[in-house]
DNA sequence: TGTTAGCACTCGCATTCGCCGAGTGCTAAC
DNA sequence: GTTAGCACTCGGCGAATGCGAGTGCTAACA
């Protein structure tokens, strides 16, 4: 365990790096105006701390940077929630205040808006797709052999599929295919479509159309839609360039090719645990971010979580604030998706 | 006018340089096998080249490197159009070989093959949608007051808008709405819409329904659908960080900044201009590419041009193989969404 | 007249060197 | 337990230096 006055010294030092990026000495913290310390004091509780494997010292003769380990201490036991600032605060109502009719503008804001107040990198997951119920399935055909597929949502989601069919299928064949598909798939929740129902319908396609393969073509581009796949904005992404951490071209590089492709720039989240998870430097799972850290939250609707928001940045992250201004944003989420989606 | 002389020079200091990124020097010329003079007759010939402004030198005791006005003069007059080597032939057969039924995913391949074989960053825009004509247009309500818009065109493309509506409506409603819509707009090619038939349908909305409030917001929805908007696609954004000119990370900043935002990177490419374009430098209009070279080439359908694709590097860039690599996508392109999109 | 060899000169770049200053650890005194 | 003092370490910066690639000019040559 910590001294009190350890605690203090630690506290100023993550502080002070996380301001200035530039390592922090003993002479500096000494004037400090919470600490009456003499530098020498000081200089033997940063030994102390660095042998606790807190501090890191990047060279002999300079001053001391927080640990991983440092910043996960800092997190877990130091880190003051302060206040949001008035200003920051005021541009994120202005965001939820507004009543915006799609979920995809919603989440699009917030990536925006996020990445432009924390100045660094920002993740959105749009809700899972299969948090909604299928509220409607359209055929349209095109030219002779391909048909549209159309899935519509009670999230207000409308995902489209061409499919490939016999030449000769007639309007009236179509309308068939809609007609049962409508009726055994409304309101069915899209996580279950194809674990409950594929058996079923594919079963009442083989009784009652003649056009069975086609139909069941259909069904099968239907059931391939990912449930997983809501998708993944990612903001701001220019601003880890600024961090004088990345200033090094082949360090970004493999960060930017990462972020670059929706699928990789997913994975950086965490999967979707509830409430709001930090991970520091080697926590994370993916080995690109060993140097960063990744703050997360999810948002929900009716208690389910349906998606998350993050901040990528450099371990030396302006922990508190960002975690004060992700809580917000997650519970605005909630709530404005709640709105939106609950019950419907 | 140049000599053949000085062409043979200039063309030989273009390709080296773009090769090596360092400046040619009058001794390595001399051993180029294709130059049997001295050093010092090439360096006379260098110093007329630069006098024309064709050549410029970074500084008094290096060689000499194209000036932007060189590039222009190799690309209009001395490039050779090289073949394409059987890898890259071969590389770009398989993309279009393939039957891919969505055309997004023809674009979205296109981007990543073409980033992949150029070693430069990519943008590639979607087929307008402006291109297609009207298919069908459906309502699917939401909850209560929030119906969901579909507008399908013959392109397989599927535009979705939700529209807020009278708390009242019932499905009976809506069905009059959509049937009035199919029956005026059906084959309707987007591009017309708003101009031709907006007046038309309203009126005939006011004459024939109740909900002609309702009914008008739907149409005033879709007719705020942008035609010009086709998805735009960037691949490769990190390639441009491998190019030498762009190690300093307050130089790519800006670029990358532009292309991270679709409207943005949109921008890079000349509006549609059929045929191919190349623009050196300044020749650009976006003032962040006075530095890049864009080659752009558009593709079309029975004749129109309905979408483009570039290739964006440093005005160090390998021109004759990028133009005939792009020649080549463009006419593929064109081919496969005639295939998938013409006279449908 | 066009081409080439030779030479002195320029200039960027990398290396070295020495210095400075910030910061440390240790010891001894308070 | 705290602090002052001191010797030591080490990265960073600027000046000095040497190297090498490349140039322009001149004079000789075909």
């Amino acid at each position: 365990m910590l001294t009190s006055r350890q605690k203090l010294i630690l506290s100023a030092i993550v502080e002070d790096y996380v301001r200035s990026a530039e390592p922090v000495g003993s002479r500096a913290l000494s004037k400090h105006n919470e600490i009456h310390l003499s530098a020498a004091t000081i200089r033997n509780e940063m030994a102390d701390l660095e042998e606790m494997g807190l501090l890191d010292q990047p060279h002999m003769s300079a001053g001391r940077i927080p640990s991983q380990k440092g910043y996960r201490f800092y997190v877990d036991n130091l880190m003051m929630r302060a206040e949001i600032d008035a200003e920051t605060l005021a541009a994120l109502r202005e965001v939820f205040v507004q009543r915006m009719t799609e979920v995809e503008r919603i989440i699009q804001q917030t990536s925006i808006v996020l990445s432009q107040l924390t100045q660094y990198t920002t993740i959105v997951k749009g809700p899972r797709l299969d948090a909604g119920r299928i509220k409607r399935v359209e055929l349209v055909p095109l030219v002779r052999g391909t048909v549209v597929a159309i899935l519509v949502t009670d999230t207000g989601h409308v995902v489209s599929r061409q499919v490939l069919m016999s030449e000769d299928v007639t309007p009236d064949d179509l309308a068939q295919i809609v007609n049962l598909l409508n009726t055994k798939l409304r309101e069915v929740p899209l996580s279950r479509m194809r674990s409950h129902f594929y058996q079923e319908v594919s079963e009442e396609m083989a009784r009652t159309l003649e056009r069975y393969e086609d139909a069941l073509a259909v069904l099968d581009e239907l059931c391939a839609v990912d449930p997983e796949s809501g998708r993944v904005y990612v903001g701001g992404t220019t601003n880890i360039l600024a961090q004088p951490e990345f200033r090094d071209v082949d360090k970004v590089r493999p960060l930017l090719a990462l972020l670059e492709r929706e699928e990789t720039a997913g994975q950086v989240l965490p999967k979707h645990q509830p409430g709001l998870q930090v991970r520091i430097g080697r926590e994370n799972e993916v080995p690109m971010l060993q140097e960063c850290t990744v703050i997360a939250a999810t948002y929900a609707v009716d208690g389910v979580p349906v998606g998350s928001v993050g901040v990528l940045g450099p371990t030396r992250m302006n922990y508190a604030r960002v975690v004060r201004i992700l809580d917000y944003v997650s519970n605005a989420l909630t709530r404005v998706m709640t709105e939106r989606l609950s019950g419907a």
